[in-house]
DNA sequence: AAAAAAC
């Protein structure tokens, strides 16, 4: 099966073997024939398993035909969170490159003023988080009564996120005669009647196992008996353990991502946070810090679970296991990105096993148990601080040897335990290990830091540029070159 | 249980 024999149009393919794809994922291949017949659609699936792309490309080629007017999208596609809509946008912006067609993305946390502006101008593609969305309705900036495609993305976290009643609003909207996709990981009964309600005869598509567990995510368990502090004292020791260059470390509660970018930081590692009592700039700034390498740790609440596609990450902790299972495979899913390799720790207590066994029955692959030996008691330490002591190098003994063979040439070899890695060292360590010229390190590192200009990417689609400015951001695509599309 | 989303 290849793309080509999907109906898609020349130029679109063309698009999509340029960024890299040969063959559909399987919801591709089922979905977008379907789609580009007009049908309505359910589609079974979780992040990860190219899901965007299975209804972007078909959109494109739909689209093709026809023009935007004033105020009257023709096609709109809503998504839970804010990331999520500006990364639907960057495939819109990816694969559209060679169509006319126009978007606005509208959400919320950045000034309306652009957004109304696209709007008045008109556009072939809205993508938006709901809320917004049913803003900019109320004040009259958009008709739906043009728009023929509808597509409900995540519509199960939408639905968690209390938002049913605004889709339902939306749907009411939209003319009776469209195309509506549906996309869910999971199948509720109000998803079930939402999808009664509003879709007709639709095409039913599940894809079982997201492409999640992602083989080259090399993950562990660590258990951890004690309270916060002791998590905290074992989560350094592991940051300074492996070649730990960047990392983002997910928490279950925003004061948990405070407390612990505090205690970071104060420890002399180069961490920030992501989390949503932010302001929507502030976030951004964070992001864009982490991917310049400006701050090599990442921490965050579940915000950043899904939205985030940087490259190179090659370290995901979950300081608190997840309550859901499927987030513990979008949490990891921020690693080993475009065929690298991650390397994903879960610190575990006694209250976690419940948690734990769930993923392992979704992932269908039981997690190594990875045993830190206890250091021997520390005479206490001169400088650290009273309720953290510094810990001694970490020896972390595997049950059994993980795989080590599709390491990228440029990584080296796997560290020994006493040689730390230079990206994740405390500046402020007392050992003055720091001052120690670093060998061959920093170059090694500005290699391997996340890169800008790169632009391949794996089928879950996102982010590469330059955090997006999706500040400003409601754009039309570049002026078309050719029109190859619709022959 | 938490986080997410409009001003």
């Amino acid at each position: 099966m290849s793309f080509a024999d999907l109906g898609l149009s020349d130029g679109l393919l063309k698009a999509v073997t340029d960024a890299g794809y040969t063959e559909p994922t399987p919801i591709q291949a089922s979905a977008i024939p379907s789609v580009l017949m007009m049908r309505d659609l359910i589609g079974i699936a979780q992040t990860g398993t190219g899901k965007t792309a299975a209804f972007v490309l078909p959109m494109i080629d739909i689209l093709a035909h026809g023009r935007s007017r004033a105020r009257m999208p023709r096609s709109l596609i809503l998504e839970p969170t804010r990331e999520l809509a500006a990364q639907v946008a960057e495939n819109f912006e990816k694969y559209g490159a060679g169509t006319k067609l126009s978007m606005a993305l509208l959400i919320g946390g950045v000034s309306m003023g652009d957004q109304i502006k696209a709007l008045e101008k008109g556009v072939d593609v809205l993508i938006a988080t709901p809320g917004r969305l049913m803003d900019l309705f109320g004040r009259g900036n958009i008709l739906l009564t043009g728009c023929s495609m509808l597509v409900i993305d995540e519509a199960d976290r939408m639905l968690d996120m209390g938002f049913i009643p605004d889709i339902e609003e939306i749907c009411t909207k939209l003319p009776k005669q469209r195309q509506t996709l549906l996309f869910s990981a999971t199948m509720p009964p109000p998803i079930k009647k939402l999808a009664d309600k509003f879709l007709d005869n639709p095409k039913m598509i599940e894809v079982s196992r997201p492409a999640s567990t992602n083989l080259n995510i090399q993950q562990f368990l660590v258990p951890v008996t004690g309270n916060a502090i002791k998590k905290r004292d074992t989560l350094r020791r592991l940051l300074g353990q492996d070649e730990v260059r960047n990392a983002i470390i997910f928490c279950n509660r925003k004061t948990t991502v405070r407390e612990l970018n505090k205690s970071l930081k104060k420890h002399g590692f180069k961490s920030g946070e992501i989390h949503g009592d932010m302001e929507q700039a502030q976030r951004i700034a964070e992001l864009d810090l982490f991917k310049d390498g400006k701050i090599n740790i990442l921490v965050a609440s579940d915000v950043a679970a899904r939205g985030l596609d940087i490259k190179g990450v090659s370290h995901v902790f979950n300081f608190d296991a997840p309550w859901h299972p499927d987030d513990y495979v979008h949490r990891i899913g921020r690693t080993g990105r475009g065929g690298a390799t991650g390397i994903a720790y879960t610190l575990i207590t006694g209250e976690d096993a419940e948690n734990i066994q769930n993923i392992e029955k979704l992932t269908g692959q039981k997690i190594e148990r990875l045993t830190l030996d206890t250091p021997a008691t520390e005479p206490a330490a001169p400088a650290a601080e009273a309720e953290e002591q510094a810990a001694p190098a970490p020896r972390a003994r595997r049950e059994r040897e993980p795989r080590r063979d599709r390491r990228t040439a440029g990584q080296g070899e796997p560290r020994s335990q006493d040689s730390l890695p230079d990206a994740a060292q405390p500046q402020s360590q007392q050992a003055p290990r720091a001052e120690r010229p670093a060998p061959a390190a920093p170059a090694r590192q500005a290699d391997r830091r996340p890169r800008r200009d790169q632009q391949d990417d794996g089928p879950d689609d996102g982010w590469n540029g330059p955090i997006p400015d999706f500040l400003s951001y409601s754009f039309g695509l570049p002026a078309p070159s050719d029109h190859a599309a619709d022959a």
